[in-house]
DNA sequence: TAAATAATAAGAACTATTATCATTAATTAT
DNA sequence: ATAATTAATGATAATAGTTCTTATTATTTA
């Protein structure tokens, strides 16, 4: 992978926010910075930076967020404002059950917490 | 919400199974029952029936997936097979913990183990 | 500095899903 | 039982999110 300034750039909004942006958000963002950017562009890239593990993909709902955190965390999803928090959470006794309980060998765990942000309560 | 021949089919396919199909899927097997039957209305069915209660939906990536079982669960997914299997995980401590620690209110726990299962492993 | 090729813009294509609307079927009142 | 009412339907257009294609441009290498 060599060095693009597009790429560059992407890379350096996903991790300028903890908002878990869209790749529409980035487009969006990008745009202000080099207006001629296209949102193929960011998608590639997107797709490219986190299949290097530079950022991390999940799926909220149908649409693809990017989180620059990049270790292993769960989210608390506020269901009035849509807002995700990032949260570590201690998993791996969870893990273990698991691994015991069923014939199943863990590698991730992907926790999400329904509920209402402190603002929506 | 009245009777409907083409609901009632709808909704037996998917408490017919234990793999959460899409609609496509339903949509597929619905045919060979009511071939005349459109795409639109087991979206439209199925929207409904989560709506209703009667069956669960849930996002695996971004394509809707149907659940007969609407009582809390969690899913251990198969990163070969894709393979959703359904396991009951005590969450409680850990909504407790949540609960306490942050300021959120939590109605809703949503945990995928991601890993491999016996026949891939 | 030129050649090689990864990255890009523009837009077509694709997948999953929802919306529209004229027609059909289930329910209700007669 | 039959007609009137209206929810449900089929067909298809529309939308959102994403990937693919291709000619052109930028980065790296020789």
């Amino acid at each position: 992978m060599r060095f693009s300034q597009k790429r560059e750039i992407i890379k350096n909004l996903v991790r300028s926010t903890d908002t878990h942006p869209t790749a529409d958000w980035v487009f969006r963002e990008a745009k202000q910075i080099v207006p001629n950017i296209s949102l193929g562009t960011v998608y590639r890239n997107l797709k490219q930076l986190s299949g290097e593990g530079l950022i991390r993909k999940f799926y909220d709902n149908n649409v693809a967020r990017y989180d620059w955190n990049i270790k292993p965390h769960s989210h608390l999803k506020c269901s009035s404002c849509g807002d995700l928090i990032d949260v570590k959470v201690p998993d791996k006794n969870l893990k273990k059950t698991i691994q015991k309980r069923f014939d199943f060998n863990v590698f991730d765990v992907e926790i999400t917490f329904i509920g209402k942000c402190s603002k929506h309560n």
